[in-house]
DNA sequence: TACTATGTTTAGTAATTACTAAACGCACAG
DNA sequence: CTGTGCGTTTAGTAATTACTAAACATAGTA
């Protein structure tokens, strides 16, 4: 039906892979989802290829990304062999995956590594007045993203409640 | 007095790189905001190339753009003319500003993009059962990235109250 | 005036990341 | 067992980004 995509599907998708680029993910991965997003019926793989214009293997491992922050389902139909995928449209379960995933890997690796530096300062061998500074440092910085997690682990914790809560919390803010 | 620095710094340093990196700053950007933040002193340009180890070149930019985010300070001392560096220790005081930062340029301009989208489909020449899809999908997104913006205003608006807000907002969600 | 100590800009390079084209593997159909 | 239709992997390329080295600009000093 729309082999030439409409300018304004053309849009959106430019739109949303902008703002893909912008939180630092691939440009990419916001056409394939914006591409999902806006359609009625599932998609296959070669189907978004066609509508995001890149190639079946980039389309296979940003779609499978795409599936492991919870942002699309993979699906298939009886009696065809294709897999099928949609757009996930509920997007504070999708930010709270996306959280969840980020919390582990790299982050939590670093923070560890903050958080023994802590340690270690303790004992460590300097004067006396600059480990005080260092160790009240470190300490601050430490607590600082504490909070940090536990502010997302509060987004994710808002489930499905839906806007209404950010609402709740703006007016606590006030 | 600390040439070769002690490993502990090292480490920090190299924690917070990490997690600049993976913010979607520089790795660069870390390792300078980490040698003011461990420093009891304002530090010069120079300095800071010594600690850590970049170019003069990389660390005027990036010590412009720390500041420009609120992430450090600039100041000098009279008859001196270098100029000293220090890093900002209100972490929430410069979250705010960075999510200031952010929300001008690109995103904003994307988000626009979006909100156009929406309302150039609602005087579009596509079927009427499509366009009320379309329409449908786009709203909600908006209405998403509304919240997130309601959301960032609200750490905004956090100022320096500092963790036990964070516990409030926590307690609510609950 | 020229000299020195500073910070900035620029042009080029290195490193990283996103992507393409094509080979591959696998399951099903004949 | 062979061929066909699909998704995946891989090896190489293009594009982006972070950085370096060095020229430059500026303001103070002799």
């Amino acid at each position: 039906m729309t082999n030439a995509l409409p300018q304004i599907k053309r849009d959106f998708i430019e739109g949303l892979s902008q703002i893909s680029r912008f939180w630092g993910f691939p440009k990419g991965m916001g056409a394939i989802f914006a591409v999902l997003y806006l359609s009625p019926a599932p998609l296959s793989l070669d189907e978004i290829v066609v509508q995001t214009g890149l190639t079946k293997g980039a389309v296979s491992t940003q779609v499978r990304a795409l599936a492991r922050l919870g942002l699309v389902y993979r699906s298939s139909k009886l009696a065809d062999r294709k897999d099928y995928y949609e757009a996930e449209t509920d997007f504070y379960k999708s930010i709270r995956s996306i959280l969840k995933e980020r919390q582990n890997t790299e982050f939590d690796r670093a923070l560890a590594a903050v958080k023994d530096a802590l340690v270690r300062l303790e004992s460590g061998a300097t004067h006396a007045e600059e480990r005080a500074f260092l160790v009240e440092r470190v300490r601050a910085l430490q607590e600082f993203f504490d909070a940090i997690d536990n502010l997302s682990r509060a987004v994710v914790k808002l489930e499905s409640l839906g806007i209404s809560n950010v609402q709740k919390i703006l007016s606590i803010l006030k």
